[in-house]
DNA sequence: AGCAATAAAGTAAACGGTTAAGTAAAAAAT
DNA sequence: ATTTTTTACTTAACCGTTTACTTTATTGCT
């Protein structure tokens, strides 16, 4: 009942040709008379012929497969970036293997082997909350697999990075802050071991620092990326009835969790309790009020990521090491934009949904 | 500089053993005594051998790989499938090949290609917007592969399917609806060709009509599944001062879009124009106002069809195909609770932030 | 006309595994 | 003590391609 799959041999054997004829006809081999291509080409069409990619792999030794490993995906910062690595991967013509570490370390070096296992070109990857041991981006390394850091970097040298500049977005986030009044200003910080989390809680704290407001450790949370954390940190500080006036937090789930945990106890943003994030979401100008936030460009993030892997697959032992900082904006909306006041933001165009 | 990867015949030789005993050694071959097995093991542990997965798939005909092919990433409905999809497959050591159409049929073929080319071991999919032509499917059935058709699905026989009961879905929303007062109910339908766009639709007008109301059919536009969609359609009616009282739209995306529209207009909601929603997503509970919906599992959706699909592979031409049918619930919140009064929603319970 | 160059194929080997079919030595059965 | 079975390996063949090297016929050049 089921066909078996077409191979060369079954279209070398019906023309009468030998099986690297019609490789190299495929293939399109100067080898190869037009005439004799074109027939080849013709049967291999009819007869419904796909060549067999293990096999092809095998023996050429290059997959045109680019493996990532990201940390979450039903997140709108991944999703985002994943669109847009699918996206440049499709128009250059390469598969992607993506691979999900649930913000495990474990599963994430797992993964990473199955890449290398797999034979990939190259590797784009985004650390997990957890990882600690760098010894499997050292073998990915000694491997001459290229590979680019994204977003959530380690601090080992020789290797490629795009980051984003969470510093001077803090920074710039939090002197706005203090522009408008705010003295009281406390920061869900999640993990600050990784780049993300250390950049994003030193801007903080310098711009406080800068302006002569000291930070009241009270108020610096560390934690995680996600929206439990946004959430019981808030009540925390809720139940010990210290709450400052404006909470900075790492990332925009973070910000989420404190709008949950808000609403239900009754509180107002931002006449109660002011906001702003690290992170853009296009529902954010959405919420109510719509949060204001730094914006981390994702698609830029993404095709900067892309572009070095891909050079770096193309040039080899050629390459040298890049080191791509991505700036930030900040988008202001509902939130920190008047201490205890809130005015209507200008309306948010970068938001309006994107053309097909 | 670069190590070449350590292979079987690596480490055959460093042990004066044939290739085929440490082939078979490392997979507990009875063959191979418990000694050299143990020996063969810690050596190529030391080497640092990783098998490499083209040679092994080709030659053993089974690739432990799904391919999974989605028409959005960025999205929270198909983000949670995902992820979901990726959580059961590493459970039961598969590994998922990803492929995101973009709502473009053409591309959706061209996936489907390379996964059977990558011999695949079945593939999961949920077509794209535009998809009309079935007979790629058809070659997928030929082959052998086992597929499932999931929350999209097309109107051909003898495939798997897991769909959600979108037209009780949309009945019972409507009769909702009807019964808090509404008449004058307006639907953003998406493409009707698609199931998820013909149930929910039929859904919609069934109900009003055995509830004796006529559906004005300037209110039932047809379009995508996306903001933009939904941002259109409303401005339109808006511009043609032809307002409904209540939209009731085929996705989440589609009501963003009309949020976005009336934030813009300056219009509010439920007061000027209520609002409910096919599909649930985390965030639905922080819009302003919380925004009601009908709630599809998506958990469920993606654990079902994995194990309709991890069934067929085991079973191969002995499986019977499966149509599995899942359940939808109301979410009401701060849209579509009394006729043009907002009242406060009952805290939603499903929308706690998940545990680590 | 004679010989090198070129065009259009074909052959053999390799890619790194797996599976099936031997084989020699040791253990068990008669 | 001889045959049979089991144990523990090895050799050979194959999975479906590609690449490097030959072969054969044709063309071009002097």
């Amino acid at each position: 009942m089921k066909d078996k799959a077409i191979t060369l041999s079954d279209i070398a054997q019906k023309l009468n040709v030998s099986i690297v004829t019609v490789s190299k006809a495929l293939r399109d081999h100067p080898d190869i008379s037009k005439q004799t291509t074109k027939l080849i080409k013709k049967v291999s069409e009819e007869m419904g012929y796909s060549p067999n990619l293990m096999a092809r792999n095998l023996s050429a030794r290059n997959t045109n497969t680019i493996g990532v490993v990201i940390p979450k995906i039903a997140h709108f910062f991944f999703g985002s970036i994943i669109e847009k690595i699918y996206d440049v991967a499709f128009e250059n013509n390469y598969e992607i293997i993506l691979m999900v570490s649930q913000e495990n370390a474990e599963r994430e070096k797992r993964h990473i082997q199955t890449l290398l296992s797999m034979k990939v070109d190259g590797i784009i990857i985004s650390i997990s909350q957890e990882t600690k041991d760098y010894e499997i981006f050292e073998t990915v390394k000694r491997r001459g697999v290229p590979l680019v850091f994204m977003d959530r970097v380690p601090e080992i040298g020789g290797v490629n990075t795009v980051a984003v500049d969470d510093y001077t977005g803090a920074y710039k986030a939090i002197e706005h802050a203090l522009n408008i009044g705010y003295k009281n200003i406390g920061h869900f910080a999640g993990y600050t071991k990784i780049n993300i989390g250390y950049g994003r809680s030193k801007g903080f704290v310098d711009a406080m620092n800068d302006h002569g407001i000291e930070v009241n450790p009270d108020w610096l949370i560390e934690g995680g990326f996600g929206e439990k954390y946004g959430y019981e940190a808030f009540l925390k500080l809720y139940r010990e009835n210290n709450l400052p006036d404006l909470i900075f937090t790492v990332t925009y789930p973070v910000a989420l969790g404190v709008y949950q945990a808000v609403h239900e106890i009754g509180l107002r943003i931002p006449e109660d309790i002011d906001l702003i994030c690290f992170g853009n979401a296009k529902m954010q100008s959405l919420l109510s009020p719509a949060l204001s936030c730094i914006d981390q460009p994702t698609h830029m993030i993404a095709e900067k990521s892309m572009e070095i892997l891909l050079e770096n697959i193309r040039l080899g032992e050629d390459f040298e090491i890049k080191k791509e900082m991505i700036d930030t904006s900040l988008i202001l909306r509902e939130t920190c934009v008047a201490k205890n006041k809130s005015i209507p933001s200008e309306s948010d165009v970068q938001n309006l949904p994107a053309g097909k």
